[in-house]
DNA sequence: TAGCACGCTACGAAAACAGTAGCAATCGTA
DNA sequence: TACGATTGCTACTGTTTTCGTAGCGTGCTA
């Protein structure tokens, strides 16, 4: 299995055109796919299913959806309880350092509208 | 201008697939493009011209890296000074609640090679 | 005036994503 | 045991995004 081909860059590997392969840019690689932070958020208040993580996604196509669950599953950062899909201890502790943006979001959002 | 030509969602915008236009949605959206937190990661110490922010960004290509740029300073989060393209303080704010990740990535990456 | 570094654009190829349809398995119900 | 409803998930087509490379125009310096 190539680097490639394996879903989420390793340490060292090269990162979807990054070849630095310092963690935090693995993270970042990992993060910038779409739906991936989205999912991280709508778990975090409790399991979801399939479709219910769907709809809370805005009906984000099921293909982008299934590919970025494997990803985030390959990476301990959910995981699939008899609830439905869940953030694992890895996800949660992501998720804290997530959460504050959702309260900086909200007082920086409403100034762009100045364009 | 229609909200599919403008370069980043406001306040309410359908958001590249996302219809809720939830301030971290919007945040999300942004933050989820190629390379929008790289910029911001490597421009936190200190400003940087264009071709050493690319290096420093894997030699992204400069179309995607030019494309980040204007729609970074659409929304106030960086600027092009004398000294090279910077974080403004709306920029200086968000990389705060990035940096931590920097951290837990070193912890969290190495885990990853058990797969 | 010849070089050089600068920000940036153009363009074809490749990859990611959206949107829709639908399948196999599992469940509760009758 | 058959039925419908719901589950996770795949397949397919068309669009959007990104990659990778080449190179333009400007300004500075020697």
């Amino acid at each position: 299995m190539s680097a490639r081909d394996r879903p989420v860059a390793r340490l060292g590997d090269p990162v979807r055109g990054s070849r630095s392969g310092q963690p935090i840019m693995v993270l970042f690689d990992l993060l910038s796919r779409r739906w991936a932070m989205g999912i991280l958020w709508n778990l975090a208040d409790g399991p979801r299913t399939f479709r219910d993580l769907r709809e809370r996604c805005d009906s984000a196509s099921p293909s982008v959806l299934n590919t970025r669950i494997k990803e985030l599953r390959s990476v301990n950062l959910i995981e699939n309880t008899p609830g439905g899909y869940a953030l694992t201890e890895s996800g949660r502790e992501l998720f804290r350092h997530l959460e504050p943006l959702g309260d900086w979001a909200m007082d920086w959002v409403p100034g762009l509208d100045r364009g």
